[in-house]
DNA sequence: CCGATCTCCGTAAACGTTTACGATACTATG
DNA sequence: CATAGTATCGTAAACGTTTACGGAGATCGG
């Protein structure tokens, strides 16, 4: 048996819906033994305050959604990846009855529109963005329309939103002294393409780094490819082909790296023996042979501080999380492989 | 500017709600000079019409929900997996404006609960489910709110729902067959862990055709792991360490491949030479070496399939679907490669 | 010129919930 | 006993939208 609203149960349960609602919401008022009744009634017969009353009422929607978009593959993370963030996101928002659901735009559809849209309805009370791009018109638009948000990324657009992205300067000085103080003189980077900024912040202080050892970043070894296993063998083909080879690359699309070795071994190079090969994060890392040298972070903690710094800034939640940081780079650690 | 309310907009156009209501939806009783001066301000102030407001009202929300399980893996299968099915519902659900959104349930939630909590409220006019287990309550859950739903996967617990399953008996049928007549004669199987329901038809079916060439299935060549990297690099090292090692494995599981792969390697096995290797769709397929021997499917297709179930399962569509399948295996084809 | 029909629009009810407000009964205090 | 205070509950308004209904004006046919 289901029961079909407030009313319903109200009715028989023989109290006034005022004094349900009261009892459900945990609200002073409403005495012990009405309460346990109310709860158990709801309980037995399925009862749940619908979704679209409440919101109207309440003016908040209890749902944050996460963009992401369908079809093409932007970032190339894997579900892994977004995963384990979501499963972090979760954990701070079931504290305070918050639901995480993911909004996916079609490939078929402008972005910026399906979020306007989305955000206009007033579909969900924060939003949380990623694959953010070099300009990013997302940032004006939410930042417009007044609703809370963070992205997991940076832009060259800025309103002032909170973000938390990959420490990629870090990153680049890590790796780049590391490559430098080996030896190697020529060093490529594979990044995605180019509207996405994080592949920017980091070639950025790639040469400031490497300038320190008087090297550059040459242009023509800076390699563009779709985020995935095809984009990655066709990279490791070309660099097999390369008149000049570099002696290093640093991957930063992580869906492209095993890619990135078959099509070198396809070619007869050897990651780790003809070229040094540095990933970013990547799960099979350790299952690659040879071991992939990269970088490694904690996503579900990252995925727990870009929950709170949403709610650090939704007016509703802002007092419980007083030190959440507006911004922040998420460091990485390098786990030595063996593969560069 | 940007406008609150549909009264706002009213005002601003110094028309009643009603008829600006009426305006934005397309209805009759309504002049094509009015209409368009409300559809030009509605555009330029950026109103769209409140989630709650109209879902409340008109009883559905517009909104298809994806279940989900944050965390820990279920299928391995990774983003492009489910991106590319995605794509290809939104593509149906655009004609009807529809949108699909992701209920991501986190690990700590029972995936019971948060689907009955979830539909209760009324979140979404139709539930789309996959990972569906062997017995899986979410479906009685389903039929006995009465809410839409199509399932991307069998399950033993039947209600007579409609779904689409991948052709694992096809799939069964064409690969044991193909093992069988080129002289293998032990022959293991890779699969995620019992619960899933995938694995059981599948094998059953492998039993039966083997029968016919005088084979059985040895059930301690029947392998669990876990549906990634790491799962298929075990069962690689266990693989050549075993003590009478089978000449040939089937791998359900397409996030383990790669992993497989290496684990044999490292243990000094070559696919395609020292065992054969089948997998499941798998998107890097062509470039593993030696290439892999896999099952093909078009995702983009399914997909649309998918959402064309469930629609002609729904009052409002059903009409406009009159052939859609109420149950279907999706076929599969072999593409030869070089590992088995 | 009258009645009928049509076009267009405004009014108000309804969707399910939360919550401010007031009412009632009971307890405590003097 | 009277009064103030407290505990508990019911009533009704409000959230933003859609839509059934009716009304006003215009058009048309006779």
């Amino acid at each position: 048996m289901v029961v079909k609203g407030i009313r319903q149960l109200a009715e028989h349960l023989d109290i006034s819906i005022g004094t349900v609602s009261r009892a459900l919401n945990g609200k002073k008022d409403v005495n012990e033994d009405t309460r346990r009744r109310v709860l158990e009634a709801a309980e037995r017969l399925g009862y749940v305050a619908n979704q679209s009353g409440r919101a109207l009422r309440k003016g908040s929607t209890g749902v944050i959604g996460f963009m992401m978009q369908t079809g093409h593959e932007i970032t190339g993370q894997g579900d892994t990846f977004f995963m384990s963030v979501f499963d972090g996101v979760q954990t701070v928002f079931a504290r305070h009855g918050l639901d995480l659901v993911a909004l996916l735009c079609s490939s078929e559809e402008d972005p910026d529109a399906y979020l306007e849209r989305v955000v206009a309805r007033g579909f969900a009370d924060g939003i949380m963005l990623s694959a953010t791009r070099r300009v990013d018109h997302r940032f004006t638009l939410l930042d417009r329309r007044k609703i809370p948000f963070v992205s997991l990324g940076r832009s060259l657009t800025d309103v002032g939103q909170p973000f938390i992205d990959l420490d990629f300067e870090g990153m680049a000085t890590t790796v780049m002294t590391r490559l430098a103080t080996r030896g190697h003189r020529r060093i490529a980077v594979l990044r995605p393409h180019d509207d996405l900024n994080l592949g920017h912040v980091f070639l950025e202080r790639c040469r400031a780094v490497l300038a320190e050892h008087r090297l550059v970043l040459e242009d023509d070894l800076i390699f563009n490819a779709a985020p995935n296993e095809a984009g990655g063998y066709r990279i490791g083909q070309d660099l097999a082909r390369h008149s000049n080879r570099p002696s290093a690359i640093v991957v930063l699309n992580d869906g492209s790296v095993t890619g990135l070795f078959h099509g070198l071994e396809a070619a007869g190079l050897t990651p780790g023996k003809d070229i040094a090969v540095i990933g970013l994060h990547s799960p099979q890392a350790r299952y690659l042979s040879p071991r992939l040298t990269c970088f490694d972070l904690s996503l579900r903690d990252l995925g727990i501080s870009l929950a709170e710094t949403l709610l650090a800034s939704m007016p509703a939640y802002a007092a419980l999380y007083p030190n959440a940081a507006h911004r922040q780079l998420w460091p990485m650690t390098l786990i030595d492989g063996e593969s560069g």
